[in-house]
DNA sequence: CCTTGACCTTCCAGTGACTGGAAGCTTATA
DNA sequence: TATAAGCTTCCAGTCACTGGAAGGTCAAGG
């Protein structure tokens, strides 16, 4: 099938494929006569594979490696797993960040009154410039 | 004072100092004979607020908004909390993206047993490609 | 006086992960 | 036959910096 049509059964779109095609994320898609991709049904699971590791928050850097793992069939689980537990740590660090900022802007946005005088804790604070 | 002194007072890179320059975000330093730039008290905080609301999390551009609200005097309280608001539930999207990410991770981790065989649910539900 | 090193200047390029658009093919449809 | 859709490549832009090269300036030591 065309690219436009490997775009919408992965859901991938074409200029997205064509961008991993340029990276070496996928390997070089078979040309046909008149120069246009060709992709198998094969090309269409491993797009969506990518797809649902970058969903995942996986860097293309990262879906590279759990391409190679996917694709060797000798490998350890604990390769893959030891990939996905680091994610994890990740992913936690940046909700404790995140959820350490709502608390400050929730504070913040509280004690703002939020009419039309001009007086306002939230510039207030920005402006004594915080350390944490 | 010289650019790595206001650099160090305001925690600001003194080439993200010149970058925030470039793109507008403060207004052109004025210049010694020499060349260098000069900055005073008032640009520090000015740096310093800068920094603190992208601690927060606010964009850049986001930022520019803050800084024209500190600077007008006359503005009303309930524009800057309206921007405020608006990134608290920019943040709480986030947040709820990232456990979601976060739970399913831990899911297929869980049933990983990560030893040397090669079978892993990891690969396995990512080949599947699913939707949610 | 000269050198060394730290500091400053500008400008260009790279990051990550796409996305938009121009210019120019080919193919399908009315 | 016209035109519209789909394909190709390549270049540029996004966001918020960051690194590095090439070169000017300044203070201290020998």
């Amino acid at each position: 099938m065309n690219i436009g049509e490997a775009a919408s059964e992965s859901g991938v779109p074409a200029k997205t494929i064509r961008y991993y095609e340029s990276i070496g994320l996928i390997p070089p898609a078979i040309r046909a006569e008149n120069g246009y991709r060709h992709f198998t049904r094969f090309d269409i699971e491993t797009l969506k594979f990518i797809q649902y590791a970058r969903r995942l928050g996986f860097s293309v850097k990262d879906v590279g490696g759990l391409l190679e793992l996917w694709r060797d069939k000798s490998r350890a689980s604990a390769d893959v797993k030891a990939l996905a537990l680091q994610h994890i740590s990740a992913v936690e660090k940046r909700i404790a960040e995140l959820q350490s900022i709502r608390k400050t802007l929730i504070d913040l946005t509280d004690r703002c009154h939020g009419d039309d005088r001009p007086d306002c804790p939230i510039l207030e604070d920005l402006a004594a410039g915080h350390d944490g």
